[in-house]
DNA sequence: AGAGCTTCGGAGAGCGCTCTCCAACTCTGT
DNA sequence: ACAGAGTTGGAGAGCGCTCTCCGAAGCTCT
């Protein structure tokens, strides 16, 4: 016998025929208890493995799922695009839950990154041959092409986040003005007066809602007007807006940064000025990442179920490949808030 | 037609043959340019993207390759073992230079995570049912046992990290003693007169050889007696073993951590006992992540061409699937002295 | 001008699997 | 004892592609 034994290997070592072995392995019943042990037997002697190109030829599915990072294209490191990606704990925390939820079910993702036009063509090209069966898309940035190509080319996808145009994706979000409202509430009932906000880049929808949800909260609670500094979200940009709150707002007691690892850099930069936290200066970051935790003081934070969405999208996904003709659904999560040290 | 456009319609359109059509896309010469042309037309007009299962039924090769990071069961953090992974900058760095490689040549990686005997033996079976042609593994962990299942079952790897026990297999890898070397006589040459190091998890070779490298260094300049505390390549981990060494040793005037986070938590703690970087304490990083800019002071450190060497993994990948009988190989890199604010 | 090349395109045999028939067989009920 | 129903297993037709043969031209060379 030459290269790894075939289903008709299994089927003359059992005595029986392909279409039987077939069976067994793909657990349809109507098949005699004796016979499918004889098979089962048979596979093991001759450490028969199925060949998945052959199965998905006929199938026509793969079993397999593009994990897709979509982003804006340079940045203003120098650090190449994929690199970049991984620095933020978010991805992380995404491919975690994707992976968790994904794994038990044999279904592992291939990863792919987006960020410019040729790489996003390629994404469509790989899921056009058949390479996986579809995509969880989660973009970096709010006016992202992708899922609008995906939609096109009636690819089946589920995004992380709200589109920024309507398309006939499902996707997962967060109620992210709720949890600025938390956050807005928290340091109002601590006693803060003079509050500032750390906004994310506000062409990401999240940012925005964010920003927006923080300034409604405040708004309510009678301070119409908050500084607000932009950052990219990431520690060094938190830490150069906090100086700039620093140097435009006299007696600032709490701040609001629209993600842990900017409540990070903010909390540098106020310990250089000498600010204590929180006794001084109230911090609460957002998403409750690896970052809130290792920080000194601990942060408090709002909770992003990120994790959890990720299986989401894994479930939503699975659900649509099963089933095509099911409505596309959204499913927005609840934030909660996190109280530790910094606020 | 019923379903996507295959290469029979392809055929029909262009007025010519199946395996005609073939040979265009394939790029095999020995077709008339005017015949070329018009089936590209042809493809163009019917939008045909060819059937990557077909494809590789037949050519028992599909393209794809599986980036997996193996490592120890449980760890003490309650996070599940994929979000840990990448809180770590250095597999994102690693990610990122396989996909810098890869994508260029349409290939993208399949991630998964091998952590526990279960696990193992999903990627073996993956592989075995050519999801995948070959495997490339970072290990988080000495004594994986990974490496071996992969060489037992003659499936095309290569590993970041030389294997703990000799196996026909290639990989790629850093010269950690010269770079604990490059430290030692950095710290030397600045005046340091005490000092100490922080290591890595012990039962992981790299911080081994890092740890002995750099006690050999610090004999040859006359200091046969250096302190170690071990770490556990985390921040907390680095914080607490820089405490450790606090604790025990007066008038610490250098330290050496064996990676960059480590180093940030060792700043950490030497910024709560009020020592000064580098006036009173010169500390130097390994690696060169991007925690090291992130860091205030900016950490001396030990440049590891991760992003290179995943590369090369990928390379070394890629001459082996596409001749099997190459010998195997590895390839060792060269580190470098990092030198910025920290010492 | 015909033998001997090289060049080019078509025919057709699979690659390993799933799945739809269909045949054979085992039960029931009358 | 036999028709009709229900089980169980086999035969065989593809799924879409690659690639090895071959045959048909178009050459060069003696």
């Amino acid at each position: 016998m030459s290269g790894p034994p075939t289903l008709e290997d299994v089927a003359r070592a059992a005595g029986v025929s392909r279409a039987t072995v077939s069976r067994v392995i793909n657990g349809i019943r109507n098949v005699d208890p004796a016979i499918q042990e004889a098979v089962r037997r048979a596979i093991a002697e001759t450490g028969y493995v199925p060949n998945q190109a052959a199965r998905s030829l006929v199938t026509r599915r793969t079993g397999a799922v593009a994990l897709v990072v979509s982003g804006a294209g340079g940045g203003p490191e120098e650090d190449p695009f994929p690199s970049r990606v991984f620095a933020d704990p978010f991805f992380g925390r995404v491919a975690g839950g994707v992976v968790g939820f994904l794994r038990p079910l044999g279904i592992h993702p291939v990863l792919m990154f987006a960020e410019t036009e040729e790489a996003r063509r390629q994404v469509v090209t790989y899921l056009r041959q058949g390479n996986a069966d579809g995509a969880l898309l989660v973009s970096t940035h709010g006016a992202d092409p992708l899922p609008r190509l995906l939609a096109e080319a009636r690819l089946p996808a589920v995004l992380f986040a709200r589109p920024a145009e309507p398309l006939p994706i499902s996707y997962v979000d967060l109620a992210h003005r709720a949890g600025a409202r938390l956050a807005a509430d928290h340091l109002v009932a601590r006693g803060c007066r003079r509050v500032a906000t750390i906004s994310g880049p506000l062409d990401v929808p999240a940012a925005q809602d964010r920003l927006a949800g923080f300034q409604e909260a405040m708004a309510v609670h009678g301070h119409p007007y908050v500084p607000v500094a932009e950052g990219g979200f990431t520690l060094p940009s938190g830490e150069r807006a906090m100086e700039r709150l620093l140097a435009g707002h006299d007696g600032l007691d709490g701040v609001f940064a629209a993600n842990d690892v900017m409540a990070q850099g903010a909390l540098a930069a106020l310990r250089a000025h000498g600010r204590r936290v929180p006794d001084d200066v109230a911090v609460v970051g957002f998403d409750d990442s690896s970052a809130a935790t290792a920080c000194v003081p601990a942060l408090t934070t709002v909770r992003h179920p990120v994790e959890d969405m990720a299986a989401e999208m894994g479930r939503l996904l699975l659900a649509h490949l099963g089933d095509p003709g099911q409505p596309v659904t959204s499913r927005i999560f609840e934030p909660s808030l996190v109280v530790r040290d910094s606020a």
